[in-house]
RNA sequence: GGGCGCAUAGCUCAGUUGGUUAGAGCACCAGCUCGACAAGCUGGGGGUCGCAGGUUCGAAUCCUGCUGCGCCCACCA
């Protein structure tokens, strides 16, 4: 893969040259001995910035596509722990692709959220100026608005770059701006041309504090303390007109409710059919207190016989069940409220009165006729708006539906054919569900704040949807008669966000982008949105891309649910509890990278996880960590030469840790990039995590020092290809790790270009992602080494154990279980010596034990040091008896395996070889163990 | 009421299709100013994998039930 060098821009050059003279001594110079991300950000957006990369097209239009759409923050929002992990997310999808060579756009912007701003800028308006909204005229209030928006709505998009997020900004987009209003109004006529637009009186549900429906999917349900009240209602007459009593029939039928003021406006009572309580009943006239209305018992099986009286009040204005049960018995709709929630004439004589005072009215006259019963004090659910967590009302008006049913069926075919994936997969069964189960959505809404339906009423209030405006006194395209007025409401925000994935691109307008970016890749959201973006987006994209073939309709191909951040407690962070962890305060504590590094290592594939500021010390850390050994490579190694390769093209290196550590490179890369590739975020962050830590800085780099010259022997001069190799791993662990920690990486990156012989990219956001290019696994460095790392950790061991100093050198003897493992550890012999300070090593299968030593034994590899009486017997003792407490166990269990009969029939033949190998090398360890024990026991006396 | 998820070391979490000795970070204990890094280095201790059954030669892993916690959906008034 060739570096794009025609992503080369003057600006990143400059940047470059700045970052490092021509010496590479210098590179490191003014790297500090702590990363300071905030200086480093700066840099390195600024270089980004000037560069313009993130712009698509361009040099890379003959690349293929790959693009993500932001889901657009609501403007008047601050970004969250959410917003953080989601745009880490799809930062490191984009770079990852962005190195692959693909020509990425990633679309940002931002959503009216029309609701919710609307109710920020009244807020603010009456707190500041004491008007409301309809004082100030629709115009003036918009105005408002849009002065907000401008002041503050592009806060929160500042708020993503500050955290790396690279975004195309020259494609920000909003949804509640001129070209989406377009989107908009054609998708609204071609509905409605399709007769998928209805406007019908239903019960809708009514939030009494911002005036306006909401929809099914902006409520949620609180458990609060409340009342139960029995209602007895009179009889007047039977079915068959004669007087209440007869047959020994009930005077009065009890109902129970948590709404007493309702009952105003019942218009029946509902039982089962057979219910022997009430079936002398069915048919019979009672008289409603109160407002003395006569309403009828209707038999109806929806009614659970054990619940309550068994009787149920129906009261088809103001309750959801009541209204279908209404609609089934043809019983009239009483509306009792008006917009703010006070009662209305129908009320009588609680005309006026808000919810709360009538409900006490009712309940104190009811008492007073004697017509009240019991009143339990009961938890139940309240529907309670999003918005303005007032208590939601049922209430019956005139609004916009459109029917679903028919633009759910493509939507629900997507996923059962595969075309959109979710991951995690099971999300995939929330989305079919509520889609199979899908009712109508309410989509008008009673605010200013929001694109307003395209609908004229001619004098007749016959109307029409319109792609243009239609003037006051032009005629109707219908009647010709003339137009008379707009449809005062406007949409439900959704209706211009489900557009989001292709009207970002320009349509309906033939665009290019269109053409080029649609459909993207890649979605990444929060589960809580399932319903009411994701789902309609996928709906709206098999309804107004239908010009595209079939399996280009679907506006993402996997839909990524990422993990619900919590706090320390396992609570959702909310404003109202206070206890969210601000993102901006972590990036200006921890930096950027280590938010995001730290975001990714905590949250595997979706699954919830909980949150505290000092979660962050952990990616703060490694990026130090990594900053350090680039800082390290950097001031010794010297120039950095392009590694020679061999014959067969492979990098040649003869050293077996400059084999190992390529080695251990190569497996990186490939697992690496299958688990980004996979979105396997967690998994990629803990590979890096290993290979940087523990391959590269405590092994590589402490197995290449005494090769590097700069140190404390003057006399040492820098071994080319140690350096040759320390930049290689530099180079491709620093592209492997940009897609989650771009800032540091970068910033390295521009130093190490400085430092290399190798032309490389001018930076590292455009360079290419390591291909692998020279390395290859090698198993026999690879087990060589790990006989080294398991030799030098126990001399560590004993050293500690027996109190001998880190440096002063011992004398060593090493007892290994075979031939094979015994040439392996010659071979990394001279490694050994350095790295565990020895004086000497002696190998063998069986070699002669220091007389008096301290000896570890650990998985067949016995490391004895020779201290003639210094070692601390009771140490010692306690040690091998642990080992041997441990292997005896162990021996236990393997034994009783080998020795089921069932398990040498049944189990592979292979597992069963295992665990005999297993027997015997138990066994001889053992036998060690005792014998060390018995030693050590004589020379205690 | 229905659905989904979680329960593994003191804490936060990994643990692929069942198969040698269940891992990491933090915390803890002990020792280290060694020329990258104390945001560090080295070593160590710590888990009957929520409970009870079942399937299997073999279960943290699969099945059933239970308990606890969380989330979503739902018109029991």
């Amino acid at each position: 893969m060739s570096t794009p060098g025609n992503t080369t821009s003057a600006a990143a050059d400059m940047a470059a040259g700045a970052a490092g003279a021509a010496d590479a001594a210098g590179a490191a110079d003014d790297m500090a001995a702590r990363y300071e991300p905030g200086q480093v950000e700066l840099a390195m957006r600024t270089l980004w910035k000037d560069a313009g990369g993130y712009t698509a097209g361009g040099t890379r239009a003959d690349r293929k596509p790959f693009t993500v759409m932001i889901p657009p923050p609501n403007v008047t929002g601050v970004l969250h722990m959410g917003h953080a992990l989601n745009g880490t997310l799809q930062d490191i999808v984009i770079r990852h692709r962005r190195l692959l060579g693909y020509d990425v756009l990633w679309v940002p912007g931002t959503d009216h959220a029309g609701i919710a701003t609307q109710a920020v800028v009244e807020k603010r308006l009456f707190a500041e100026r004491k008007l409301t909204r309809e004082q100030l005229g629709r115009e003036a209030f918009l105005g408002e608005v849009w002065a907000w928006k401008q002041k503050h709505g592009d806060a929160i998009l500042e708020q993503f770059a500050r955290l790396g997020s690279s975004c195309d900004w020259s494609r920000t987009r909003f949804t509640l701006e001129p070209g989406m209003s377009a989107a908009v109004r054609e998708a609204f006529v071609r509905l409605w041309e399709r007769g998928l637009i209805y406007r019908g009186a239903r019960l809708v549900n009514w939030d009494c504090v911002l005036q306006t429906a909401v929809s099914d999917d902006e409520i949620e349900h609180a458990t609060r303390k409340g009342k139960l009240y029995q209602l007895r209602y009179p009889v007047l007459r039977l079915a068959d007109g004669s007087p209440p009593g007869t047959r020994g029939t009930p005077t009065h039928v009890t109902v129970a409710t948590t709404r007493p003021e309702t009952m105003l406006g019942d218009s029946g009572v509902a039982v089962h059919p057979e219910d022997a309580r009430w079936v002398g009943l069915i048919g019979a006239t009672l008289r409603l207190p109160l407002v003395d209305r006569d309403i009828p018992v209707v038999a109806d099986e929806g009614v659970t016989r054990e619940f309550g009286t068994g009787a149920v009040k129906i009261t088809p204005g103001h309750d959801v069940a009541d209204y279908e049960r209404g609609a089934r018995h043809k019983l009239p709709i009483i509306s009792l409220l008006n917009k703010d929630g006070t009662l209305n004439q129908e009320a009588g004589r609680f005309t006026g009165l808000s919810r709360e005072k009538a409900r006490e009215g009712v309940v104190k006259a009811l008492d007073e006729l004697r017509l009240l019963g019991k009143v339990e004090e009961i938890e139940h659910s309240v529907p309670v708006s999003d918005r303005s967590k007032s208590v939601i009302e049922p209430v019956v008006s005139e609004q916009w539906f459109v029917k679903m049913a028919p633009l759910a069926q493509p939507a629900i075919a997507a996923v059962k054919s595969g075309a959109l994936r979710f991951k995690p997969e099971r999300w995939s069964k929330v989305y079919l569900d509520w889609l199979t189960n899908v009712r109508d959505w309410c989509i008008s809404r009673q605010l200013w704040w929001g694109h307003r339906i395209p609908v004229w009423y001619d004098e007749d209030n016959v109307a029409v949807a319109s792609r243009t405006d239609l003037a006051l006194g032009s005629p109707h395209p219908k009647t010709g008669k003339p137009i008379v007025r707009q449809d005062e409401d406007v949409l439900d925000t959704w209706a211009s966000s489900w557009l989001w994935p292709f009207a970002t691109l320009g349509w309906p307008a033939a665009s290019a982008d269109l053409a080029r970016y649609y459909p993207t890749q890649f979605l990444s959201t929060a589960s809580e949105i399932i319903y009411l973006w994701v789902a309609r987006m996928v709906m709206a994209g098999y309804a107004f891309m239908d010009e595209l073939p079939e399996d280009k309709r679907c506006p993402f191909a996997v839909c990524y649910i990422h993990a619900t951040v919590l706090d320390g407690q396992g609570r959702r962070m909310s404003k109202s509890l206070g206890n969210g962890i601000d993102p901006i305060d972590m990036i200006e504590q921890y930096g950027a990278d280590a938010v995001r590094f730290s975001l990714v290592m905590l949250t595997k594939e979706g699954q919830d996880t909980k949150l505290s500021p000092e979660k962050f010390e952990m990616g703060r850390n490694f990026v130090n960590k990594l900053w350090n050994a680039s800082r390290f490579v950097l001031s010794r190694a010297g120039r950095l030469p392009e590694p020679a390769r061999g014959a067969d093209g492979s990098v040649a290196v003869t050293a077996l840790e400059d084999r190992w550590i390529l080695s251990r490179l190569a497996a990186t890369i490939e697992s690496v990039s299958a688990a980004w590739e996979r979105y396997d975020f967690n998994d990629a962050a803990q590979l890096l995590y290993r290979f940087t830590w523990n391959d590269f800085c405590d092994w590589y780099v402490e197995a290449v020092k005494p090769r590097l010259g700069g140190g404390p022997d003057a006399s040492v001069t820098t071994d080319p290809v140690a350096a040759a190799v320390l930049g290689r791993v530099l180079q491709d662990l620093l592209a492997l790790l940009h897609p989650v920690a771009p800032f540091v990486t970068e910033a390295v990156w521009q130093r190490l270009r400085a430092a290399s012989d190798k032309p490389l990219a001018p930076a590292l956001y455009a360079a290419s992602w390591p291909d692998g290019a020279g390395l290859r696994r090698d198993e026999r460095a690879e087990a060589d080494l790990a006989l080294a790392q398991a030799v030098v950790s126990s001399v560590r061991k004993l050293r500690q154990q027996s109190n001998v100093a880190e440096r002063k050198a011992v004398r060593v003897t090493v007892a290994l279980p075979d031939e094979a493992a015994v040439a392996g550890l010659r071979r990394a012999e001279e490694l050994t010596v350095r790295l565990g300070s020895l004086e000497s090593l002696v190998v063998g299968t069986d070699p002669p034990r220091p007389a008096g030593g301290a000896v570890d034994l650990a998985d067949g590899v016995e490391v004895s040091l020779d201290l003639e009486g210094l070692v601390d017997v009771s140490a010692q003792r306690e040690d091998l008896q642990r080992n041997l407490d441990k292997v005896e166990k162990q021996l236990q269990g393997v034994a009783a395996k080998l020795s089921n009969e069932q398990f040498a029939g049944k189990a592979p033949a292979e597992v069963v070889a295992r665990e005999r190998a297993r027997l015997a090398e138990l066994t001889d360890e053992r036998q060690r163990l005792v014998g060390l024990l018995s030693a050590l026991a004589g020379r205690a006396s």
